[in-house]
DNA sequence: TTACATGTTAAAGTGCACTTTAAGTCAAGG
DNA sequence: CCTTGACTTAAAGTGCACTTTAACATGTAA
């Protein structure tokens, strides 16, 4: 139930100011724009992915470039990386590292994982392509095939 | 550091008994047959996936037939399905229903999901690709390529 | 007798990426 | 003045498939 929201610009100049290049974002906000949930935008905080923004009155006020951050939160978790990875990513490198270098290095990796993971499942997809092809009456015919084969032959139960 | 057992046979007849066919085992052999933890099998049983095997003396005892439902098991989440989908294939159906018919029933579904697994996954891998030729100075650059890309063109941060 | 291995249970812990909840602050609007 | 909506925090909850822990029972070996 997506409610309809008046959300005027809260702090700062918005769009249509004179001179319309610093904006400031209420945390409500950023998440709006960056189609996500503000808890996540703290949570990414508190996970040292996104930079403590400054206060306004307690509040969280963003600029353009929390954006950016978000965008490579984004990209990273596009590419298979975990919260603890894309941490590496900002903080695990010296801080005069190139980020094509920083992507190089935790990339290689990844792509080892994600071919693992592509093979796993197709072997599944193969494991079920079988499974649907199964004549077995009773469950226990499935277990047994499956038991007598792990010492003698190599076959899925198609019978 | 897994200990050497001295483990022989503690209730029924072993592998070398004059008729060598009805055989019980405590959960500690049928863990080391189906090359599980002891605490596994208990899940197992407590979420409905293993029936509940005869006690002896409080202690539960197996029969064989205990190894062919973890074979099942096994069977069913090499090909991807979880705890409660298992639990449907064993009793989610009336019980007459043939065991090829179950299968038929989940795996045409799951063969989706799979599908869509592999595609993700594949995807991922070629964002890694792309990933490990960028050549941005710095991760705002890749953000910014691609805050910049989402309402224009579509090309991931080469540059 | 003592010690040990193995078993029993219920309940809590794990890892991941967040979300939800509870209790409170604060400014604008009616 | 009071409500509303958006914000703040810390802590707990979620879903999955188990594992770990704590406290206790029991049969066998030294």
């Amino acid at each position: 139930m997506a409610r309809r929201k008046r959300e005027q610009e809260p702090i700062g100049r918005g769009v249509g100011t004179p001179s319309a290049t610093r904006q400031s974002w209420s945390i409500g906000e950023l998440a709006r724009r960056a189609d996500l949930q503000t808890s996540a935008i703290r949570y990414y905080e508190s996970a040292g992915l996104l930079p403590e923004p400054r206060r306004y009155n307690g509040r969280r006020v963003y600029e353009a470039s929390a954006l950016e951050w978000l965008a490579v939160i984004r990209l990273a978790q596009g590419a298979g990386f975990s919260i603890a990875e894309i941490r590496e990513l900002l903080h695990g490198f010296h801080s005069d590292t190139p980020a094509s270098q920083r992507w190089r290095a935790l990339a290689a990796r990844k792509l080892e994982d994600m071919r693992r993971r592509i093979d796993e499942a197709r072997a599944m997809e193969q494991v079920l392509g079988r499974l649907i092809q199964c004549e077995c009456p009773t469950l226990q015919d499935c277990g047994r095939a499956v038991v007598g084969e792990s010492a003698s032959e190599s076959e899925i139960p198609a019978r």
